[in-house]
DNA sequence: CTTGCATCTGACGTCAATGTCAGGTTCTAG
DNA sequence: CTAGAACCTGACATTGACGTCAGATGCAAG
């Protein structure tokens, strides 16, 4: 398929499909003409990708992340599954934090809605379970 | 307290914290020399706003769920609660998502450890529990 | 061959949060 | 009072992930 294609079953913008292969995060086959040609595979990379940006995750260390882009990944492939497990585990003192912070946002939450608006922020929370849906306003 | 010390002790810039002040953030008082004035109850402040930044929310959308920085919050904390409560609703949706990714993460750990650089990148997971650390170069 | 849409490269614009610099003022120590 | 650190406002610079535009080329249909 062509970059167009590509871009409307990812929905992600052909500008950024480009942009992707600057950055060395996403290969991609030249037709006769120049023209960037993609396959199947590529559909899952670039939405995992994405999952990636979503995690805050930079291009670069994108790039760092996913080496099997067109390397023989045989001697880097150790530095690439350290960076790998490193990322993984800043992800997830991330996801802890956030829930911390939903948590957060849950007492604010209880705490204005009797009307008091008091300022004091709430304190250190346990974590949250993401899954649960807030009863005032929810959906 | 002056703002360098309010910047030493949130580990937030002075350049960010005036930033705050202007986006509507943070209140402060004035010093008859003009210079601004904080107590306790911002470092708090200054804290939680760092920690909704790091949820992904805008300085924009955080002066509407903070509305409380000095306004009479008698007729908007009506909408502030609305839009708290959506705000916390999608945070819990990214953290679903970023739960999704991280098992993404650990199926990509898992198959590239035994040697298999397979691009097939891992397919939807169920959510995982953050706390677990990765057994492959930990800590 | 022509029409027209998709694609190409390359460059500049944007936006948010922050860095940095300049030139002037306030505060604190001696 | 004076030196120097901290602060003030205002402005321009930076970074990353794009949007957007211009001018040229590829490609499928008639």
């Amino acid at each position: 398929m062509r970059i167009g294609e590509l871009a409307g079953r990812t929905g992600v913008s052909v500008r950024s499909l480009r942009y992707y292969e600057d950055q060395g995060l996403l290969a991609s086959g030249r037709s006769g003409g120049g023209q960037r040609t993609y396959d199947e595979e590529h559909v899952e990379r670039v939405r995992f990708i994405q999952h990636l940006y979503a995690a805050g995750i930079s291009s670069r260390t994108i790039a760092e992340l996913l080496p099997c882009v067109e390397r023989p990944s045989e001697e880097n492939s150790g530095t690439a599954q350290a960076r790998l497990a490193e990322e993984r585990d800043k992800l997830a003192r991330h996801i802890a934090d956030l829930s911390r912070t939903l948590d957060s946002l849950d007492s604010l939450i209880a705490s204005t809605a009797d009307g008091t608006c008091n300022h004091h922020l709430p304190e250190g929370a346990p974590a949250a379970d993401p899954a649960r849906p807030t009863p005032v306003a929810a959906g």
